[in-house]
DNA sequence: CGAAATAACGTGTACGTTCACGATTTCTTA
DNA sequence: TAAGAAATCGTGAACGTACACGTTATTTCG
């Protein structure tokens, strides 16, 4: 274990060479060097394999400093990201902007564009965005169908399209960053069998079942539910359409029924007036319930014991996920996974101080996951 | 909303400035300019006053591509992490190295040493590292009383050194990163509680109490069940020393206790000979079981609905994490938060799949969380 | 008061790479 | 075979910063 040994380790202190040294090695000018490594035009093939052959040899490695130095490219990136729910697309624009803001070597540029709600006021915003020329976008798809022609333009115009939030399959995107939602309901649906134990059904109340999103987490608390707890039975899906008034009443009409069920998940963010209806009703604690996301209102409910558990989507990590994938894409070739699947941060009591600064408020750090 | 109100939302769309951008501002020189920034004697107070209000005004970033070339510095960072567990410290290990595979703009050399456990040759490895002269070193530390001189010594030689896994408070150390403990060892009980209806008992069986991360398990896991569950009592914890051989035998005494308990937090990844006595005793699917972290002998135990969660304390992104604190550190002066506490991940049979990619064969993405 | 010493500031080069441009060679074809 | 076209290659200027060195302004002291 003497020095020698310890220098033959992974340590590579050897002077790293660069460029000029493969060209001095050749007896070639650095240009044709460079135009070989990059598959240039205007090499020849004979060359060309001698300098590649040379690099391996002498272990190149590029000088990333120096390259993101020379050509100081400049990304301008769209976001393009509806307003509401402000608890979750806030926290995913912060992970966005924290993470650009920690690039080195590169400045990019971010464009962000807001619009009412999804499917309000988005197409059309979106389809402004084709003549910016943007280097890349990151958008949440309302309506997978209706944004299939606008996402083909965009690729085709050499503008890559990420997807976050939820996804739009069979489109041109790049690539899309979301909580696995199939997973997220059965989540919902094995606690609920695990914490519930007598005979009894449960109920789901979702938002707007034509996202792909919605249909998923309900597909997913389905299967597992009936994988797993041969006792319950699951009620017809509730669809709230993101109305509060909606929900609220589909609730009472809930909690009317005889017997009541045992067990509700709510899957959308907009839970409050389902839980204003639960507690005017004088039902919280004798119904488990899970929900969708954090905010401030859940938290008393949740350190109460009232809500079971929070499925949280980690906006912010979603945010920093896709404008990484995003960058990793324009700066290296490397094309990424189609999707990339996180997984929901399943909330509990015990855990809720973790992650009670990522919604408090803003312009604090906002700490990674 | 015309142009003009968009031009003025928060992108930056404007021209990165530069240190002669300030100098053409204040017509002075880029020499006194970079004096002033640096704190390099050779300008008068006056002028480095305006300078820096002037950078200040402008919002000047350095550009760490350009100084990483014209200093050539390399960022040398060592990683002493030990070989053992290795499902958690490969995968932090790959969580290094991805992420710092894309730092576009510095060239930073990794250094990984491994020694073979916890406790078992680190203090020697760590003592060598010194002479190493590392800009920044990632370790774990095992018994924090031991390792406060040696990090001492490494600060006041110009190394930052960061913890990961587990903590060293009351050190030199310039940051922490690590899976909240005692948030774990909470879920774990609250878990139990929700779950456990009968009146009864449950046992926890954990590594080493030495370190400051299996004493945070145990004391999050008894404050509360404490709270959360009257109808639940707590056996004295069982230590294993990380020794295969032990736990197997405190396993069988603890299963030979009657009444039996009805669920086991195992707080160390070394769970497997505890799950052996557990299926030889046909207890598995009579007691509720909560392990820690997450590998391939794991997986069907989990699949089968034998282990109720397994708390994983997510390596990949711990070393990621810890990486990027590191280097925001080296390149800007911004000293981070003294410890950064994840949330761990809750793995149910639900969501298990999400989780299965990380612990495959390696060499594949790897991809983010 | 003038020269030397010191402080304050300007100038130029280099870091390794990319790329436009010009120079040189090789290949076609009449 | 000569000249034009095309392929191949060399040259030099940038990118933003750090730093050695040279230059000018200010002070000190015999």
């Amino acid at each position: 274990m003497n020095a020698s040994v310890k220098r033959s380790m992974k340590n590579k202190n050897v002077e790293p060479t660069g460029i000029k040294d493969i060209a001095a090695a050749l007896n070639i000018s650095i240009g044709t060097v460079d135009r070989a490594l990059h598959d240039r035009p205007g090499v020849s093939p004979k060359t060309r394999a001698k300098v590649m052959k040379m690099a391996e040899k002498l272990n190149y490695r590029p000088n990333v400093a120096a390259r993101s130095l020379k050509l100081n490219r400049r990304l301008r990136v769209g976001v393009y990201l509806p307003r509401q729910i402000a608890s979750f697309f806030d926290s995913l624009r912060e992970g966005i902007q924290a993470t650009a803001a920690s690039t080195h070597g590169l400045n990019l540029e971010l464009d962000f564009q807001m619009y009412p709600r999804l499917g309000d006021g988005d197409l059309e915003m979106l389809e402004s965005s084709v003549e910016h020329h943007y280097d890349g976008l990151i958008m949440t798809p309302g309506d997978p169908a209706r944004v299939a022609s606008l996402v083909h333009r965009l690729t085709s115009h050499g503008t890559a399209v990420i997807c976050v939030a939820s996804d739009a399959p069979r489109t041109d995107r790049l690539a899309a960053v979301c909580v696995d939602a199939a997973a997220s309901g059965g989540i919902a649906a094995e606690l609920l069998a695990r914490v519930i134990r007598e005979k009894g059904s449960v109920a789901t109340i979702t938002g707007n079942l034509g996202t792909l999103d919605h249909a998923e987490k309900l597909r997913g608390f389905a299967g597992t539910l009936a994988t797993v707890a041969p006792h319950l039975s699951l009620l017809p899906a509730i669809e709230s359409h993101e109305r509060p008034k909606e929900a609220y009443q589909a609730t009472l009409a809930l909690l009317a029924r005889r017997p009541r069920p045992l067990g509700i998940y709510i899957s959308t963010a907009n839970s409050m007036p389902v839980l204003r209806a639960l507690e005017e009703q004088k039902m919280l604690g004798h119904i488990e319930i899970i929900t969708t996301d954090l905010f401030p209102e859940l938290v008393p409910l949740i350190e109460s014991g009232n809500i079971l558990a929070t499925l949280y989507q980690r906006p912010f990590t979603q945010g920093k996920v896709a404008i990484e994938t995003l960058v990793r894409y324009l700066t290296e070739k490397t094309t990424p996974e189609a999707v990339n699947r996180l997984a929901p941060h399943i909330i509990l009591r015990s855990n809720l101080p973790l992650f009670l600064n990522r919604i408090s408020a803003n312009e604090n750090e906002a700490d990674d996951q």
